[in-house]
DNA sequence: AATGAATGAGCCTTCATTCAT
DNA sequence: GATGAATGAAGGCTCATTCAT
């Protein structure tokens, strides 16, 4: 066997791996499953990999890669606009079931539910970054310094909306049956939502922050 | 052994359960580990609950009856007040580790990332019931119908927002290091977000429904 | 609870007994299912008969006695109406579900496939008299002494036959799924079949007999 | 590790399961003894055949697969003198303790007595067929159709002898200490005795068809 | 370089039995 | 006298991993 046949098998595994652990989460999911789904023998995660762990952070690795490219030039628009901007594209990216680009939302769902040793490298490399642009474009847009407790909790308001809809799908599919899963349609409304959301508390910020400062 | 120390058995095998549960979610939790930390032999759970599974799903009714009672009367306030006392309420919930309150989230987030049998019970007799009632209380302050997907929305992002500090604890304590988790803080903070966003849906809505009169 | 219930308890107990042991056997058969069919404890039978297995030597030796009593009478008659009378009424007892006879074939044919401390004294206490009342017969039907391994073949033939329909009964109704299991029937085509073999092997015994004599 | 002691495993693992089943039965014999025989890991079962189930079929399978082939070249002699080598052949087989081709009669005996999942299949892939050719000689024999009552009667006879002997072993040698068990000697016995039988049954037949033949 | 066989730890469950009441 | 709770051994099975080839 070749190199390029090689570098095959290692990818069919990476990505046997990718789908496998999005459905099972780390633990559930087996080295067998994985294997067979690459058409590859029991022992090949092991030869290429030496562990079941190190698959896994590979995986996570190149999963992360893909999607966090798209986001950059958005930020380049009016703040508003481009919050609107990255909602949407967040939701369309979490809807899409084909591209790999979804797998680590869904491991991550399994990674915050049951932490494992690649917990801190992936926020480290991967959450951390986007979580600080983000966080800067919020702080924009309600007036208050990055480094605010309530600068945090409205990005982390954001975040949850986008994420649940992802996370408990499962859930929503059986609470709401009929309901319409246009990512489109959801980024809007979390977008309105949120943009309300932010002003008000930019509002109260102010007036409390005036108030702090008559007193004086 | 009386009685009490019968029940005391049962309920050390349901606590542990808990814990065990909300830790390792129910594939990964281990029937030995649950009853090792109940003091009991490894057939306590065959014997009490004849099952795995049993066990599981009583450990998530008993957590939810428990949080179910706490919230019936609040829905007699003044919607937005009744939302924020509800929204305060589930925080508060959550962040307390001790309680057997906070382990239904947790469990349930592995439900999401990891669906077993027992979702569809648990949606059914548990999920389901609260929150149909607070759609109820959100149409009411949007002035839309129950069977609304914009109520539906709306109704989700106000959980999520709730659901993902819990959910996503171990990435946000990651994140922000130095964060104050007070629930009373956080719960205010939702709140002044998310009826500002409710308002602004209500508005846009209002808005809309003006336009549609305006053209017949 | 008095001495009439506790009597009851020990019969319920015996009966379920019976009913499990001759359907699964004795290893298979559980303590738990014979004291949930008895409506008793599990912990009924240890009390009671000390033992799993102590229960099934008793429940043997009750269902032996029942069935010892029918064939005495029969052995006044002439040898081949009283081979054919024993036959016919073998017969219809092994095919008879609700009697506690049929209790003892079904739980020997576990006894012969598994053999348990119990056989010796099953073999010693009932099998072995009614063996021997048989040989009688048949030795003076073919004109052979008792203690005669051609005897001994003969009359092992005839119980075969028999013992065979109770014995092999799930696997013949599934080889001849509409075939009529009519006990006189049966036992009409045994006793025929028999008594033919038997003449046959006393014809050839007398000319082997003769031919010997005539040597010297 | 090459192929032949490759095979030599999976063999030594159907050799062990034969001896094991034979004597426990597939409800009482462990994968434990099994293996433990073998000497292979506990697992060696599961990976070689998926299934304690799948083993004991395949144990089966094999036995009978042995016994069917030494028995298809009987058939082209004359009727009787067929039937005389068949039942001795059966006979022979049965009695030889080290060879694998008894494994199927014990097995059957626990089969009878406590039918598992595998009896369906069994019946139909191998005692199915045995049985039909069976039938076809005797019903030459006697001159009754194949599918015919008393055809059928008179083949489970002569079955119901052969198999007693391995079926009833364990009371047989407890009846009669001092037998001689040469399977020669048995099955020129039972050849006899049946023969015989079967030419009464012919010749009762003939009397009835004469009669019926005489009605019209 | 890559595989199929084999391993042993560990899983959930069931069982007959014991013990305090 | 009789029970329900609790036990520990053992059952079949699955798993990630290793090893000889």
């Amino acid at each position: 066997m070749n190199h390029s046949e090689q570098d095959a098998t290692r990818t069919r595994l990476l990505e046997a791996a990718g789908i496998v652990f999005a459905e099972k989460g780390f633990n559930s999911a087996t080295v067998r499953e994985i294997c067979l789904r690459a058409g590859a023998n029991v022992a090949a995660v092991n030869y290429h990999f030496g562990d079941k762990i190190e698959l896994y952070v590979e995986v996570f690795r190149r999963s992360m890669v893909l999607a966090q490219e798209a986001e950059a030039e958005q930020f380049l628009l009016p703040p508003e606009q481009a919050l609107t901007a990255i909602i949407t594209g967040m939701v369309r990216r979490m809807q899409s079931s084909e591209e790999g680009a979804a797998w680590h939302v869904r491991i991550m769902a399994h990674e915050l539910a049951q932490p494992t040793a690649a917990l801190d490298r992936v926020v480290q490399e991967v959450i951390g970054p986007r979580y600080a642009s983000l966080r800067t474009l919020v702080s924009r847009i309600i007036g208050l310094p990055v480094e605010n407790e309530t600068t945090r909790m409205c990005v982390l308001g954001v975040i949850a909306q986008v994420v649940h809809y992802a996370h408990a799908r499962p859930v929503i599919s059986r609470i709401c049956p009929d309901m319409d899963f246009d990512p489109d349609r959801i980024g809007r409304h979390i977008s309105t939502f949120s943009i309300a959301g932010l002003r008000a508390i930019a509002a109260s910020n102010t007036a409390t922050q005036t108030e702090h400062q008559e007193v004086p």
